[in-house]
DNA sequence: CCCGTTCACCTATCAGACAGGTCAATCATA
DNA sequence: TATGATTGACCTGTCTGATAGGTGAACGGG
């Protein structure tokens, strides 16, 4: 008849209750009015309502708490995700080699001109550690991941840590499930020591054509290995 | 009494079905049973089940259709995000220039390499509408944005470009609010045409070095503005 | 003053009903 | 017979009243 709304409820509701939350200039743990308030005040049924709400909760605007109230998370913070497709081709490899190029050696850059002396000697430990388990024939997997994450928090950098952080993970997912431990890595293993001298030294240049290195190696690796 | 259930049906419910799409092996576009259906295999009520759906909707698993049903979402792809804290302090916007430093001198290296033709004019004709806009005294910012995004896809690599479609709302965000678009990046402009030249030109270190010296521009502006 | 009860307020979940979108089979008409 | 409108099966969208159960503060007896 009149109604030639082809956004959905939720939708709108949603977008409403995030307009809300910025003009009322409510802050992390703040609490929004109960759902018969809302539902009043938007003048929509419980169900659409708690559907916008379960559509906020999993894009982590909001949180639910049974028996106490819908609180607001976190405002201030911003959320970048993306997708990606997962194809186990070499394309896709080296897609994800060149992200990974840029942004951890962009960590490195930063790494080597802020490092501290304590993180210094984390790192230090950590690569003994590694050396015993790699002396040893063990899987090293788990300390190379270490390793990288103590480098990127030595950039000193929140955002960009985050960003890594949460990129590591597609790299394992790459490089774990198809090329597995199976040693193919192994060549990469000597740049580790090296990079972190010259990390350890604030000596920007070497440290990047280490790590240069050591990604040309994997390159190489990519490259050669029959997917 | 005996339900010590601190779980959410909704999220158990959510779970069995990402369950029952991995078991059935269901790919992109398939459909799944209608809503009716999926409450009986599942023994939840209404609300809980589309409360789930909505979840799953929101994390991009499943797509809802009206009238259709329920369809399958690109379980092949790999979703990354992160969260960043917002905060207008000079320190927040240098880490953000760091980013953007690592990935778009990434972007524009590859582009450098690997721009087409038709993707040369493309940029022209775009730079041409800046150059229109900025003699006019109009607003910029958006052909600006335009300008970077085509940039980046020249770059052919859709892992990056993902990253960087997802981060450059970061980057609106950051500066689009506290700075405003009072002309305080007219510095920035002429670079744009000098990077341009030298990507058309598949000069790669003076597309580098053009993209730093914007950059540098940019990061003293926050340096000597006032926040 | 301490501790358990109670009560107001909330979210969690269900079931039934009705509205409206979608698509294909069916049927009437030129 | 071909075409176009109609109908009906199947779905999702949304509302509502009812019940269960979590939470915390006020209350009241020891």
């Amino acid at each position: 008849m009149k109604k030639i709304q082809k956004i959905h409820l939720y939708e709108q509701v949603s977008e409403e209750l995030q307009n809300y939350i910025q003009e009322k200039e409510l802050k992390e743990g703040d609490k929004l009015p109960s759902v018969e308030r809302l539902t009043e005040m938007f003048g929509v049924g419980r169900s659409s309502l708690r559907e916008a709400l379960r559509y906020l909760e999993a894009n982590e605007v909001v949180r639910i708490e049974n028996g106490k109230g819908v609180f607001v998370r976190d405002m201030d913070s911003f959320r970048f995700s993306g997708k990606v497709k997962i194809e186990v081709e070499r394309s896709s490899l080296l897609a994800t080699l060149d992200v990974r190029r840029a942004l951890e050696g962009k960590a490195i850059e930063l790494a080597a001109q802020r490092i501290t002396p304590k993180q210094i000697k984390e790192i230090q430990s950590c690569l003994n550690e590694y050396r015993r388990l790699k002396e040893n024939g063990q899987s090293t997997s788990r300390i190379d991941f270490t390793f990288h994450q103590l480098v990127n928090k030595a950039a000193a950098n929140p955002i960009l840590e985050s960003v890594l952080e949460s990129f590591s993970v597609l790299y394992n997912k790459f490089f774990d499930k198809p090329l597995g431990n199976a040693g193919l890595f192994d060549a990469t293993y000597p740049f580790h020591f090296t990079m972190f001298e010259a990390i350890a030294a604030h000596d920007v240049p070497t440290a990047l054509s280490e790590f240069d290195k050591l990604m040309n190696s994997l390159e190489e690796i990519i490259k050669s290995y029959e997917i």
